[in-house]
DNA sequence: TTGAAAGCGCTAACAT
DNA sequence: ATGTTAGCGCTTTCAA
């Protein structure tokens, strides 16, 4: 692999003015410039990422960590990211914490060793809620870096990130479900050690309150977003027959699980029970379940996200920004027939 | 950001002594040791990762390159490939060339620019069947990297590969619906631009004739890979009433187009068609669709091509190796009940 | 418009 | 067991 020495020496000239023509910078003649360029294509001359990373100390690389790469909520994300990426010439340093928190400790270790620019983080837990989430919380911000925090949002919390709507839709999805004549409802939750389960499950409480919707504790059923979980909680449920009017299920996965349920149960969405689920369900349409759902956009999340941090990279010390991607309704199956 | 420079400074000691404690070679006193270390604690150092790619000459990062990340079958394929890579001690950098052959060129590029050691390639076509990917095709040649392509496989491939068993399994989906009892068939194709899906025909249809499994001409579907194309060419099919009494779907994506035609029509699938799909339908037995399926799995291809890659990169010059990933049948509605 | 030279943070061969 | 030194491939200041 030819470097610049060679191709100065090859045109005949200084590495500082093969240097300008690489970054257009300075003055360099048509001439010395074009003679330059030929030589460079001639001999396929690359120049070294990390040549230029160690010289002009700063990278053109970010750092992405996700709890599961294979999750297709993370993947989508990762998408919307690398699409804006690609926009903003960045390159992108994936590594998937596999929902492991020491492995998140070691990530963020290799970031700094790649001298990222600026990481975007899905964080595996709530940092409050362990020792070693509180420890890795200090460790991170000790790591002075553009850092972009994505679907999570928790107390406390110094950093930019982009969230849902999780109190507001979910706080909609309780308005909706009377507005369509059910008068009880269950909630399929979240893993409540995470704010935005949190979130949710108050919004629709309060959603309830505020319309006159009547939710049972029972009817609260303990998820940790999980297709398994739900499965297993729905059909207790459904199987006690002391069926509440709707279900409000909290995301993709556990909406699955419940239709698994519902499924064994032969219990009938939009029939016998009332639904509203979470996410985008592709397959709805395909399998002609007849589900409302909030709509989320991950794609988009990925998008701002990396929005979010090229803006704070140009402009690091400007306050805090949370960035809450808006959420949008699709009604079919949120009430009962008889 | 600290230095070695000043660690060494501030133990007392040369930078070559911090070096080799750092990669603990050479012979280092258990006290100089344990000083340098402790000043490494107590500043926060973290070596540049740039500055020992550029003094090694060779860096520890490979690149992932995938046509389309949102895509559950890439996401799952990176979460094999981050697995094993973090076993490796590999780090990702992972471009998505959006289905793009100009951007799978620029990408490449940048590959270079990072002195990646080696590369998994997804193309996002078979290089033989534009001038462009034969542009490529030999851009990727003089790369002189250990590459491995994940599924794919055209004629005269130089790389390394991990590939399914089409051609195998797609002979054995007209044995198994032959031994159901299916008389005819039809099959929904791939792109057959790419290798992969002409194989998938061929194996349906070699094994179709091995066993006497009639398939008309007007019954192999032209395909690519996607549901809206699958639903299309599906829908077109089921409203002529001329059915086969199979149909065997190449892909996932291509058996969701499939059965959303299928639902539309109100064509049972089991009763009053045969069907063999292909790859996991994860939501098979939640939606309770009732299908039988050749189960490929894409986050074992990752890791097999991690591993394959690994192996490349230890032995260069060793020979091509062609993996091929064993498939397994899950039967379940492939005979019509009558 | 160009060149010389120092420096980015590390490794590795050679001395001691 | 430790230090000296010469790079690795680039950028950037300063001088010409």
């Amino acid at each position: 692999m030819i470097t610049i020495k060679e191709v100065a020496e090859l045109a005949g000239v200084s590495k500082a003015t093969v240097s300008r023509v690489l970054n257009n910078s300075g003055y360099v003649s048509a001439d010395t410039r074009k003679k330059i360029t030929d030589i460079m294509e001639m001999y396929h001359y690359i120049p070294s990422a990390a040549a230029v990373t160690l010289s002009r100390q700063e990278s053109s690389t970010i750092g992405i960590v996700v709890p599961e790469i294979g999750n297709s909520f993370y993947a989508d994300i990762v998408h919307g990211i690398s699409q804006s990426a690609d926009e903003l010439n960045l390159s992108l340093v994936l590594f998937d914490t596999q929902n492991s928190i020491k492995k998140e400790e070691r990530v963020l270790q290799l970031l700094q060793q790649q001298r990222v620019k600026g990481i975007i983080l899905g964080p595996s837990t709530d940092y409050q809620e362990t020792q070693e989430g509180r420890q890795l919380f200090h460790q991170l911000k000790e790591m002075h870096l553009p850092i972009v925090i994505v679907d999570r949002d928790f107390p406390h919390m110094p950093w930019d990130a982009v969230v849902y709507e999780n109190y507001e839709s979910s706080f909609r999805a309780a308005i909706e479900l009377k507005k369509a004549g059910n008068e009880t409802a269950g909630i399929l939750t979240g893993n409540l050690h995470l704010k935005i389960a949190r979130d949710r499950l108050e919004g629709f409480q309060d959603g309830a309150r505020e319309c006159g919707l009547t939710v049972y504790k029972e009817h609260i059923l303990p998820g940790n977003f999980t297709i398994e979980n739900a499965y297993q909680v729905s059909k207790r449920l459904l199987e006690t027959k002391e069926l509440p009017d709707a279900i409000y299920s909290c995301n993709n996965q556990m909406t699955l699980g419940f239709l698994k349920a519902a499924r064994e149960t032969e219990i009938k969405i939009g029939k016998d029970i009332a639904f509203i689920g979470n996410d985008r369900i592709e397959y709805a349409d395909i399998f002609g379940v007849p589900l409302s759902y909030i709509y989320r956009d991950n794609f988009e999340m990925g998008q701002k996200a990396m929005q979010l941090l090229e803006k704070r990279m140009c402009f690091p010390h400007n306050g805090q920004e949370i960035l809450r991607i808006p959420y949008a309704l699709s009604l079919n199956g949120s009430e009962r027939k008889q």
